[in-house]
DNA sequence: AACTCCCCCAACCGCACAGGG
DNA sequence: CCCCTGTGCGGTTGGGGGAGT
């Protein structure tokens, strides 16, 4: 990925001698990422701007920042976003809205703009396909009544082979996510009164009373699959923008991809373009069901 | 094999806001 | 109150690489 370094003629207008530096932007080189890693390392973070010039980095202290924390810090988990992790993006983001900060809280080692960029790419487009907005009543209707429970049953489907769902590291009062929770806020129209529980399928599937159980039930979901993805059962769950980073100095974190044969299709993106290529017709069939209302 | 198209994501920019001096 | 710095967010960009022809 390394190219040739662009350079950025210096931003201050001033001529002053300090200032005066050429700065570095574009692709952060293996060189600048040691230089960065290992002035942290021994100073600690914060102060970036301070820490850029003091590392002999040619950057802003806001590019330093951002190398660090989405890509350098070492807890950065890289690689799919396993499906409790985009159930919990979707979840969270129907309670939090785009405030992806939040969001990536309760993700440990995930990055807020690593989520962005997952609902930009994936969510938003999908939306767009359907030529609705994501932000719609409807769509969020689709992401909760259709794609949760989806994820949930591809989780509990494998849950004998997958680890435990890791709890947020430090979950922010007042917003209980945890097993058993029994907060009860939430604004999505398929419910007022059911739990955030988003580990619970039952929870879930219950919130959508109107939708006939044939459609997220065991085996009509298998035909329901079978009628809108024709190629095979896992085609919609193959996963085709795995690209995992390379080069780089954390790569080590687990990922699931890597687990066993079986669990590459745990990782497959639920929202990939396959999952949902059939589901606008599958859309307009079902909206005049006026279901989870 | 060569070329084009398109998707994804790392990285950027601009702006807003908070907090400390 | 002002300035500086750090942080967060929305939006955008550009290059790598896969898919398609």
């Amino acid at each position: 990925m390394e190219t040739d370094m662009s350079f950025l003629s210096k931003t201050s207008s001033s001529s002053s001698s300090d200032d005066d530096i050429e700065l570095r932007r574009g692709p952060w080189t293996n060189e600048e990422d040691n230089l960065l890693v290992h002035y942290i390392t021994n100073h600690g973070e914060g102060r970036w701007n301070m820490l850029a010039k003091h590392a002999g980095l040619k950057r802003t202290g806001k590019s330093c920042r951002l190398r660090w924390l989405n890509y350098l810090k070492p807890d950065v988990k890289r690689g799919n976003l396993t499906p409790q992790e985009q159930l919990m993006i979707l979840e969270l983001h129907s309670k939090l809205g785009n405030r992806w900060s939040k969001i990536a809280q309760y993700l440990p080692g995930r990055t807020d703009n690593e989520i962005k960029n997952y609902w930009r790419t994936r969510v938003q487009k999908q939306a767009r396909n359907l030529k609705i907005d994501a932000n719609s009543a409807a769509f969020q209707e689709m992401i909760h009544c259709l794609w949760i429970p989806r994820l949930l049953q591809k989780i509990q489907s494998s849950s004998s082979v997958m680890p435990s769902i890791q709890s947020p590291q430090s979950t922010p009062q007042g917003f209980n996510i945890e097993k058993n929770s029994t907060n009860t806020s939430r604004s999505s129209s398929c419910s007022s009164s059911h739990s955030s529980n988003i580990y619970n399928s039952t929870n879930i599937m219950s919130e959508c009373p109107k939708i006939p159980p044939r459609d997220i039930g065991d085996s009509d979901l298998n035909s329901f699959v079978k009628a809108h993805f024709p190629v095979d059962d896992n085609s919609y769950d193959v996963d085709n923008y795995g690209q995992l980073a390379t080069g780089n100095y954390y790569n080590d974190v687990m990922d699931y991809d890597q687990m066993s044969g079986d669990q590459n299709k745990l990782t497959g993106d639920v929202l990939s373009d396959s999952f949902w290529s059939n589901m606008d017709e599958f859309f307009y069939q079902k909206q005049d069901m006026s279901h989870c209302r």
